[in-house]
DNA sequence: AGCGCCTCTACAATCGATTGCAGAGAATTT
DNA sequence: AAATTCTCTGCAATCGATTGTAGAGGCGCT
């Protein structure tokens, strides 16, 4: 009756109280190979199972399958509100497939990202998802890629051959370009999100390709890269454009976190928002609709992100699927930071 | 020269490089073991390994010692801003010490919170930090009771044995309260968290200790609980308030979720805040600060929580520390949507 | 009856690291 | 010089599940 050592239930125990070989009792466990197991043993199996509380130990498993049912996030900064959401999608996702999510977050540090990448792979994990790949040759996809471990990109582009989940950036942009002009400005400046980013340089031209083609002027130093996605950076770079472009009327942020910024930076030059200058954001984050004035942005749909990505790297994982890049449409939520022009002030000069 | 498998490289493939036995390169790579082995062989093994990039298997190496140098986290929504925080400490401090995070979100059925503890026990988690733990008899928490497992509570205190790090609820409450006493209201009614969770009922009894403290009265029906920490439940239960409470000038929440759906119900009442009636909430989420009016809150040390927690749960694991709980003090940020009472009103009906 | 085939089960090897134990030499002591 | 200790290294078992292979028994066929 009593067990000289209760540990967890193993196989042999399950196997011990079925009265079969613990190998049979695998066989009769897992679907893929039940039916090489005779029914009635394979029902004594089951029920025995169930009735010790039976789970097969992760280590061992992995130790012999190689596969861990483990997937690994690489993200900068798991509060995020961008990513945030992101994840929890993905992780949800990923659950349906018995598959949990470890997230590892090394920040802005392209090394330690690549380091995050050898101890993930140490543990086995099945497959990455990484946030925080930076537009060329980032350490961390190298280390994927030289390790055969099947990686999508979130939100970021990565060349050829990686499959991808993004926002399409360029579209996003056009967007609030398009609606700024349908107000009637002309005079519009650009506050970029960081150089090396994929989404800071789609954005960017995003920007200037749909100024171009609505044939608004886009004069030097009216796009201004911040240096991080941060509210200082985004007060910085928008007084650095308000100083710089006389009679811009409206700024076009690549980031809401930036267009907070730009909301403290107006402030400071005493310029209400958007009685004197219009602001847009990117991502639509949660709680920019209870800001004052609320943030006219482009929402991207996150949760989709998350699912849409979990399910490409599962793909991927099962069946080795193709390399495919999904692209995601986004759309303008329109909010109280835009508005028409001061009245004659969005011609100023154009004519 | 060409070896047949080019797998990754384990510690038979160290050994044979540096000539010793893979039990010899064990001990040469284990500092607790190292004095056993001669300085010169030990100095070819670490050589060998940093030169090929030898990491130790996790699974191999949990299934032999037990330990898997992973930790579970259970959150109600990776994405809740609360908790986001929290874990980004977290998960810091237990890199420090080699440790990774696993992260479920069962969201708030405590059933499947309890399986996903079987789930991270069966992946031989070193610990558990909990943070979805209601009040009383936690099927979660008794799962890591039942095997045995570290477990540590996250803003929910859980009893006694349970080691727990936890925001002083009641000084949270009382610092609202009596800075809106001291703001001259006598008619303060509370949005409460749902009554199941800890800081639902802590918060409450803070809020009316503190007003008896004060010589205020809290009139039956001046208090309701929301249904969940939610913008949605907060308009509800604000709604209820104001149509119910004759007189009220401010509302005390009990999380800045609720204060948010506090904002909706006195927006749709036409109240101003502050003008008409003053908001507080709990927490200090980001981006508070940046709603209009901003919110005055309590805001809890959430890094810190983190950081404890983790340690908390480090010093179980490794030396099974004794079960202290750890209570942090919150503080009081004074914003805007907290004012003066309007004229003559809060002191209506009190004398 | 004899043969082969088919179904089912058990055996044993394997994944990779750790660790108790034993033994080979070297160093020290008597 | 012999005996004893000490230092170091190798051997082999172990953790728990999976899986290739072999063999036992039952069935149908000629």
């Amino acid at each position: 009756m009593t067990t000289p050592t209760p540990r967890s239930v193993n196989l042999r125990r399950v196997a011990d109280e079925a009265g079969v070989h613990p190998s049979t009792a695998s066989r009769a466990l897992n679907p893929a190979t039940r039916h090489l197991v005779a029914a009635p043993a394979a029902g004594r199996v089951q029920e025995a199972a169930a009735r010790l509380g039976y789970r097969p130990d992760a280590a061992a498993m992995s130790l012999r399958t190689g596969r861990s049912r483990l997937v690994g996030a690489l993200v900068p900064g798991i509060a995020n509100p961008v990513f945030a959401p992101i994840l929890a999608a993905a992780a949800a996702a990923l659950a349906e497939d018995g598959h949990a999510l470890l997230v590892a977050d090394p920040g802005d540090d392209p090394e330690r990202a690549a380091e995050f990448v050898a101890e993930l792979a140490a543990r086995r994990v099945d497959g990455l998802l990484l946030a925080t790949v930076s537009l060329r040759d980032d350490p961390a996809l190298a280390a994927c890629l030289a390790r055969g471990l099947p990686a999508v990109l979130i939100n970021r582009s990565g060349g050829e051959g990686v499959p991808a989940v993004v926002s399409d950036d360029r579209a996003g942009m056009a967007l609030a370009v398009r609606h700024l002009a349908a107000l009637g400005h002309r005079r519009i400046a650009h506050v970029g999100g960081p150089a090396p980013l994929s989404t800071g340089l789609q954005r960017r031209e995003g920007f200037e390709e749909a100024m171009a083609a609505l044939g608004l002027p886009v004069p030097p130093g009216w796009v201004e890269a911040a240096t991080a996605y941060g509210r200082a950076e985004g007060e910085a770079a928008a007084s650095l454009l308000l100083a710089r472009c006389p009679g811009v009327t409206a700024l076009a942020c690549a980031n809401d976190l930036l267009a907070l910024g730009a909301y403290d930076a107006c402030r400071r030059a005493g310029l209400r928002i958007p009685a004197a200058i219009s602001v847009t954001g990117h991502n639509d984050m949660p709680l920019v609709d209870m800001i004052e004035p609320p943030l006219t942005t482009v929402r991207i749909p996150h949760e989709e992100m998350g699912r849409r990505a979990a399910r490409l790297l599962l793909d991927r994982i099962h069946q080795g699927a193709p390399a495919g890049a999904v692209v995601l449409a986004p759309t303008l939520v329109e909010r109280g930071s835009s508005g028409p022009p001061r009245a004659g002030e969005g011609d100023a000069g154009s004519l």
